[in-house]
DNA sequence: GGTATATTGTGACAATTTTCACAATTTAAA
DNA sequence: TTTAAATTGTGAAAATTGTCACAATATACC
């Protein structure tokens, strides 16, 4: 029903109300959400609408309710528990990385085919791929990001499918084949990068 | 004119076909594409129509004509020069990134204000962020990756367009304010595993 | 050479998404 | 208490994006 660019907006508008929020702000207008974001102010409201927010003619949004609505849209009372594929340069990244802790989000396990990392203390544990049925099933995990290399990315995707995840964030640049039940999202930083280069080589000048 | 989704669509084509022509294919269909990437077989021929790539009718389209377009579309006939600001844990993944040459990117240098990290030997030279107007100018940079802490992104941000920066891949989780000129590509982790983790719980079971 | 078949290329259409514009309503001020 | 000003909420219009369906045409096969 909703569409993935709505999601996305919400999490812009948390973003931006959190930053608004700690610089002392308790209530918005939304054409102050539209010139933080870039969103404009009448799709601000539609989005608000939608979620059930209610504004107060002439006196705007209270930022508390907007956030508690995103994050309860988000199911962020439960903590979502998520697996690792890949201990390289971008794993450990996500590994180390602090914030993931606000959202609710825990990476509970990783496996690495690599047996140096396997003994190596990270944040979490490090196991080999065989692993990977029992710490899916022991932790409830549906969620897995993928951070292996190229060559290996189907392969090590099929079995965390087969393991029972079904929301996936892939770093590695392969379009990957999965049943329709399983949510891909791929994040190509080599894309990402070159449409930079491409649109800032053409804007004016 | 041509629509960011379309930009990107070309550079998922640009993967699948990388992909099939080192299986061995020489020539595609569009339905192969659309398989392939997940895109309609209609859309795909609708972009190569845009991308002034011809078909034969029964014949498919030639791999390599596709893919050389596409690479004249994002000009990777020149060398795209690229600096980093923040060599922590995302930084040092970008740095150590091999990949990025195939696409003729190249991060020419990166800033931190640690010292620790400008005395260390990395794959680039680490430089304080004075040294930014500097660097820039020599290398004829037009394009950043900012990968500091978020409280000191715009800061950051400021200064290296001050320097002539024109694109920015972000990953800081805030929204940057920048002037019309420079585009800015937000790479939001946090956002993207938490949109997986919505769309796999809400999926059917 | 003729016919059947497969595939492109594209105009018309459908769906979705966003903007526009303004009535409804609240608040502040006079 | 009245009036003026500001802002939401939302239907209608516009824009954008993608799909459908099929004519055009190239190829393969008989
Ligand atoms: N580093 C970047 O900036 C960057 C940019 C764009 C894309 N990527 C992609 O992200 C992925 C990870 O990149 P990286 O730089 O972290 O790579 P990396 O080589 O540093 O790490 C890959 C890790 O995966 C492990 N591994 C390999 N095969 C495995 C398997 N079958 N099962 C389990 N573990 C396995 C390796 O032992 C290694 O620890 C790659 O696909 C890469 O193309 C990375
Ligand atoms: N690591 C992840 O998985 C992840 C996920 C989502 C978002 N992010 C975001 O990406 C950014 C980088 O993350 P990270 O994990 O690499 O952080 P990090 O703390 O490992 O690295 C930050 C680096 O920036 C340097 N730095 C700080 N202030 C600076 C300044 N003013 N000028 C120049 N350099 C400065 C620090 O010395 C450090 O080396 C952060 O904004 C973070 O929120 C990271």
């Amino acid at each position: 029903m909703e569409s993935t660019a709505y999601t996305k907006r919400l999490l812009t508008y948390r973003l931006s109300l959190s930053h608004l929020k700690e610089v002392g702000l308790t209530d918005v207008f939304s054409y102050l959400i539209a010139g933080e974001t870039g969103i404009s102010a009448a799709l601000v409201r539609k989005d608000l609408a939608q979620l059930k927010v209610k504004g107060k003619r002439r006196g705007g949004y209270e930022i508390d309710v907007i956030l508690d609505a995103i994050n309860n849209y988000f199911g962020d009372n439960t903590i979502n528990r998520v697996v690792l594929a890949g201990m390289g340069n971008i794993g450990r990244a996500i590994v180390n990385y602090k914030n993931f802790e606000n959202r609710r989000i825990k990476i509970v396990a990783a496996f690495d085919l690599d047996p140096a990392k396997q003994r190596k203390k990270y944040d979490v544990p490090v196991y080999p791929m065989e692993k990977c049925p029992d710490i899916v099933d022991k932790y409830r995990v549906n969620v897995a990001v993928i951070a292996v290399p190229a060559f290996s990315a189907q392969t090590v995707c099929d079995r965390l499918i087969q393991c029972g995840i079904r929301g996936i964030m892939n770093f590695a640049p392969v379009n990957l084949k999965v049943p329709d039940h399983v949510y891909i999202s791929n994040v190509r930083l080599c894309d990402e990068l070159q449409q930079v280069i491409y649109h800032s080589t053409k804007t004016n000048q």
